[in-house]
DNA sequence: CGGGTACTTGACAATGGTCAAGTGTGGTGG
DNA sequence: CCACCACACTTGACCATTGTCAAGTACCCG
């Protein structure tokens, strides 16, 4: 099981063994709040099975989700390494397994091992990527071309598949492309009256690529 | 000079001496790029005299700022853990001297020293920390709150003195604050003239710290 | 089959961006 | 030392995008 977790990648076995003798192993319901922004920590997490949204929610309760976590990734090592409280707050979104390393084991591990550093290294400088582009998205594309982007992309993680499936609800996805579940609608509907795309619950069918990767880069989408 | 960097802290002097033999040492004018969105990364670099912000730019040549590198700071860092290209680009915005690390030597010095792969990671992890923050403020917040929280920023930074100085143009303000310089002229114009703040160029003076305090965390801007 | 959640649709309001036309203001060269 | 020029900033009129509120429909799970 640790095996598969990208981190501990090309980790010797007798390290492995010490570092599972010391972590924790959790289930959640769907719906379970992992952490919570602002509370202190005490160690990271390492989803095994199941799906966790890392999210901000503003005073008036509009949520921002930054990330969907996937199976065998790890999320709330930011204090671990910064110091300070978790900056965002994960809840399960479907039910879960996860993994918990208290922060004093790992990091002994990491001044005993550099190539866990390394891969730490690796993940938080992916995340970085995404954070960057999704600040780029919000500020810099109007919905519609988040909403083109997201599409292309899960059609490039399928083989560029004309046929793609959310693996998430709409409202979610909303709320990942920094808007409300009412506006995707409408945009969903317009795409799919201009033979953009074809929408049929969670599946939806590229008609247009050429128009979606125009949106995606910033193109302004006529009624 | 290298001692100050905030990297390299905790580093043995032979090992400094190293990795200093390896680097390069530039100055660049106000205005130049340091490295473009996309391009191959061979290192990282280090800001050592001067301001460098780091942005993304819309195909419509709008601009948003992710970040002002401040003295000691490194930036680039990405593509040498990540691979691939550099997710933004680099402009100083003043005259600037960077040191530039070659990928292979300072990987070596990963590998040899924890040390600098633990500080590494907390200069990740503070990013990743800021890049959330940005995310939040961008999607959750109109602007007038995000301006607040930026003032109320800048007065912590100088021990709640409630007279601070932007050390940018409010053109680049603007762009960090994700809007426009109209929009924030206006804002701060409405802002003047209901006695929050005092503005006279780039000095602001905070006259009423709990109004701003109450918008940074969401609350509305009656006109 | 029932209940709750997810989603859709409509009318409306408002935030903030665009375009255009100024008004400073600091730095440089004559 | 002053005039000029470029750039930073301001202000106004307008409108597009998107959020709010309200109501209704579809759909999945038990």
């Amino acid at each position: 099981m640790v095996n598969r977790i990208a981190l501990f990648h090309g980790l010797p076995r007798g390290q492995i063994e010490e570092i599972v003798t010391t972590m924790a192993d959790q289930t959640f319901d769907r719906g379970q709040t992992v952490l919570s922004e602002g509370e202190t920590a005490e160690g990271f997490f390492v989803l095994v099975q199941g799906k966790v949204k890392i999210f901000k929610l503003s005073p008036e309760g509009k949520e921002q989700i930054l990330h969907i976590v996937g199976e065998g990734e790890s999320f709330g090592e930011v204090p671990m390494f910064a110091g300070g409280q978790f900056p965002a707050t994960a809840e399960t979104i479907e039910k879960s397994r996860i993994f918990f390393f208290p922060r004093a084991a790992f990091l002994d591990l990491i001044r005993k091992d550099p190539s866990v550093a390394m891969n730490m290294l690796a993940e938080l400088s992916h995340r970085l990527r995404q954070l960057t582009r999704l600040v780029e998205e919000l500020s810099l594309k109007e919905v519609p071309g988040r909403l083109a982007a997201y599409v292309l992309y899960l059609s490039e993680e399928n083989n560029s598949a004309a046929e793609v499936e959310l693996d998430i609800t709409k409202g979610q996805l909303a709320s990942l492309l920094g808007t409300i579940p009412e506006t995707l609608s409408r945009i969903l509907g317009k795409m799919s009256s201009q033979g953009i795309i074809n929408v049929k619950g969670r599946k939806l069918k590229i008609l247009d690529r050429n128009v979606l990767e125009e949106l995606a880069v910033g193109g302004k989408f006529v009624i």
